[in-house]
RNA sequence: GACCCCAUCGUCUAGAGGCCCAGGACUCGGCCCUUUCAAGGCCGCAACCAGGGUUCGAAUCCCUGUGGGGUCACCA
């Protein structure tokens, strides 16, 4: 087989939604993998509902997912345009093409009277069928017309599925379908083909929800006289209630995960492996997934989206990134807060020390205000560990602080202990009023690295602060 | 309704006739570690849709049923 070559063609009729980015991903993944090519092509045939916003958006999400395409909008290619209604002259000529075959009619019945057999079909209950009142008219262009194909007499047709084995589907169940509208813009199933044809691509993965359209596409490739590309139906993501995944079941769009703080590698990292898997592995980076993906390795079944595992994924992720890097990636993020996090020392060690408990960077962000504002106390953990009984505490560790220049994670073990010692406490009893005095809560990263990226003024005025609140 | 597809723990999955009275992961529960919270370690709960075949032997192959999903546009 010829170097394969792959497209995700999705419709700007709005954001990039999960489903639709893992279809990408996978034929991204399946591109990088063979050394074949990754073509993204937009199908904005349906002008009603197509808008530049949502190709911004598409575009958008690919790049935040380091999806990158090698022909397609704005990079160009030997194959373009990439935009379905600038190839608007190519399907004009296939279809023509096809007329002159014999492969395709001119229909002049109108949408009225064909809405009047559908329902008379409806009220009977019976399956509409087009009734070929037009396939032997002659042609006369000057007439207003959509284009049917002229469906061969066939018994049954039987394609190639990649995830779902041989699949046949009766040609009594298929009909001379319209290809192009009366105003020149083709349908899905013959825009789809003559692009796949004239764009070289050799196997197409798409979604699930397309495996019906295949059949008539068979034909439609047999009639151009053109070899039939394999395919490979992708299962659906369901919502918790498996019903396919939408806007009820929660965020769908891929950049709403970038904006809830999620890493690009955790998200693609859990969209494949909902419905592909290598074994036993759970984390992969993105040159493993390169290495280990294949169709082939993708279930059959629809997969339920579960928004835990991916959190946890996603959890993994930012423990195992370096904390500079966690803190830059958390950047954006802590500005949106008002949160004054441009000292990367200062980021850097508390990505660090937060890197195991957040898990996801607004987590992190939130779990790190008090570094960069002011404590704001919990009034339950005040009134339980800001008293006149742990007063003497905070006072004496103020004071030992107090007496140390530069205070390092021996320093404050060493005080702290001491502190607990001297007065029969558990260390407990001296290190949650320093750390609520500090932090304001009652969890907390270890209070000596709280105190030592707080820095020893500030824990001093923090101290402070709460020895006045607790007389 | 017709047609197509699918069917292992609650969820994601391993499993391509004996290695499986079914393994891993998330979630949940317990224990350990521990200055809090996490993280980590250990343990546990939990599944082959049903019925028929085929076979010495079936989660794995076949049939039927049931259940779920999808498609039936001058949408994609």
């Amino acid at each position: 087989m010829d170097k394969p070559r792959l497209r995700f063609a999705p419709s700007p009729t709005g954001y990039l939604h999960i489903g639709g980015a893992r279809t990408a991903l996978l034929n991204w993944l399946f591109a990088r993998h063979s050394g074949g090519a990754f073509v993204l092509r937009i199908e904005d045939t349906d002008r009603e509902r197509s808008t530049q916003a949502a190709v911004d958006a598409i575009l958008e999400g690919m790049r935040w997912l380091g999806l990158d395409w090698d022909e397609g909008p704005e990079v160009g290619g030997a194959h373009g345009p990439y935009f379905q209604m600038q190839r608007l002259d190519l399907y004009q000529s296939y279809a023509e093409e096809l007329i002159r075959k014999g492969r395709a009619y001119a229909c002049y019945c109108s949408k009225e009277e064909l809405d009047l057999l559908r329902e008379q079909a409806k009220a009977a209950k019976v399956q509409f069928v087009y009734p070929g009142t037009c396939r032997d008219k002659p042609y006369d262009p000057s007439r207003r017309h959509v284009v049917r194909f002229r469906l061969p007499k066939v018994l049954e047709v039987t394609f190639t599925d990649l995830v779902k084995g041989p699949i046949t589907r009766p040609g009594s169940t298929l009909q001379d379908e319209v290809i192009v509208r009366a105003d020149g813009v083709p349908l899905y199933n013959f825009g789809a083909v003559v692009d796949d044809v004239t764009m070289k691509i050799n196997l197409v993965a798409r979604g699930d929800d397309h495996v019906n359209n295949t059949a008539i596409q068979v034909l439609l490739y047999e009639a151009l006289g053109y070899p039939v590309p394999t395919f490979a139906h992708l299962p659906m993501i369901l919502g918790a209630d498996k019903t396919r995944l939408s806007k009820r079941h929660g965020a769908t769009s891929v950049t709403s995960y970038r904006d809830m703080g999620y890493l690009p590698e955790a998200t693609v990292n859990y969209l494949v492996r909902l419905g592909w898997s290598h074994g036993d592995q759970e984390i992969f980076t993105r040159e493993e997934l390169v290495k280990f993906f294949s169709f082939d390795q993708v279930g059959a079944t629809a997969s339920v989206f579960n928004p835990d595992k991916m959190l946890w994924v996603n959890h993994t992720w930012m423990k195992s990134l370096t904390p500079a890097e966690l803190g830059l990636r958390a950047l954006p993020f802590f500005r949106a807060a008002g949160l004054p996090a441009d000292d990367e020392a200062k980021r850097t060690s508390v990505a660090r020390v937060l890197q195991e408990r957040a898990k996801t960077l607004v987590d992190l962000v939130a779990q790190a205000r008090y570094f960069f504002a002011p404590a704001e106390i919990d009034p339950q953990a005040r009134d339980k560990f800001l008293t006149g009984e742990t007063r003497p505490v905070l006072e004496a560790i103020r004071a030992g602080l107090a007496s140390t220049a530069a205070p390092d994670a021996a320093q404050l073990e060493a005080l702290f202990g001491d502190t607990a010692r001297s007065r029969g406490l558990a260390l407990g009893k001296v290190a949650q009023p320093v750390r609520v005095a500090l932090t304001g809560g009652t969890a907390s990263p270890g209070i000596y690295d709280v105190i030592l990226i707080l820095g020893r003024e500030e824990t001093l005025k923090r101290l402070d602060d709460a020895i006045r609140l607790a007389a």
